[in-house]
DNA sequence: ATTTTTTATTGATTTTCGTCAATGCCATTT
DNA sequence: AAATGGCATTGACGAAAATCAATAAAAAAT
């Protein structure tokens, strides 16, 4: 149980049997089908959601209807409406699972426990919102300053498993683009 | 010395003062010249600067000499490189001085000590970047999901003082767009 | 004081991307 | 086996933004 969670855990900093098991004491296993809900926009978001199998997004709705996906949540990565889970203001994200997933949560009174009982989760912590932060400024500096072909290779690079498994409407979605758009600088890029 | 740094510090969690004099000998001041370098690309960032004064920017520049403006440091904020800081690898951002400022420098050596030996300056760390993400998250859910007038709108409102003090060119590269597109949208905008 | 540099605006044109619509394909479901 | 829904592609068209170029105003430097 956890096994994926923990190996992320101690990869970032190593934990004893002893913490190990205390952490175990603040999580809650969970299981999704495929387009159901973890959140939805106008909740408040109750916990931060690590993955431990299958794949989710987290979207916003604009006014027309339209979904544009902020985040995916594959194996190993957290997901959440960090916003809302920090300040309970309502989401305005949606999380739902675009595979079968298996999630680990961490309810905010666990996250403030073990803030303050154990020093390593402050760490652990702050080591993913940094990578998490460091991500996202590459992310925001391609969008503002290369062609759509050369995001759309850095996003194949950066993550192929995501290209296999998503469809290619939802990648058009977290690029910005229409799926029409996508699909005429992949065949611009096929014919080189 | 170092007061607004202090004051912010105290905000997200307050020091003793013995705290305080232990922090102040971890840190540099540094005065910047209007137009200066904090940092060039390619060189290894080599610490965090603070803004006491003056503002500041990080860019990057495309093969075609265009420069896209990733972040602003005004007074109050921090600004770096953060992928070279941590990593010790080539800066890919530029940063200068858009007005002449007052800096704190945390060299790589003090924010490792200071980590270790402050559990406080830990947490002022992850509550640093927790910030930063959740703006950078706001800023890349607009650009994705609204229009120029909206984002142009969401930017004056947050942040009033930079259009104040900053060429208007400025803040279109941060936008991601060219002076010439940013003057018809205002145009558009005092229209109504 | 006048020259230079930086900045903002405006117009004409081109390029890029979104929109709308139709088609075909595949995978489920019934 | 047939029907349905989700998905990717393609074409025609229009809207939005970039580019190129000229001008003017403001700020900085000499």
């Amino acid at each position: 149980m956890y096994e994926l969670f923990f190996r992320k855990f101690n990869e970032k900093i190593s934990l004893t049997e002893e913490e190990e098991t205390l952490v175990k004491q603040y999580l809650t296993p969970k299981k999704l089908r495929k387009k159901q809900y973890l959140l939805q926009e106008g909740d408040i978001c109750k916990s931060i959601a690590f993955v431990e199998k299958g794949a989710l997004r987290a979207y916003s709705v604009d006014e027309k209807g339209n979904e544009h996906i902020i985040q995916f949540g594959l194996e190993g990565w957290l997901i959440s409406d960090l916003y809302s889970f920090l300040s309970n203001e309502p989401a305005t994200y949606n999380i739902d699972a675009i595979e079968d997933a298996e999630l680990v949560l961490i309810s905010k009174s666990a996250h403030e426990e073990l803030l303050r009982k154990l020093p390593k989760y402050e760490t652990f912590t702050r080591l993913n919102i940094t990578g998490a932060y460091l991500a996202m400024q590459k992310r925001l500096t391609s969008i503002i300053s290369s062609t759509l072909e050369e995001r759309y290779m850095g996003f194949i690079n950066l993550y192929p498993n995501i290209v296999q498994r998503v469809p290619q409407h939802m990648i058009a979605s977290y690029m910005g683009l229409t799926p029409e758009t996508l699909s005429r600088v992949r065949q611009k890029m096929i014919r080189k």
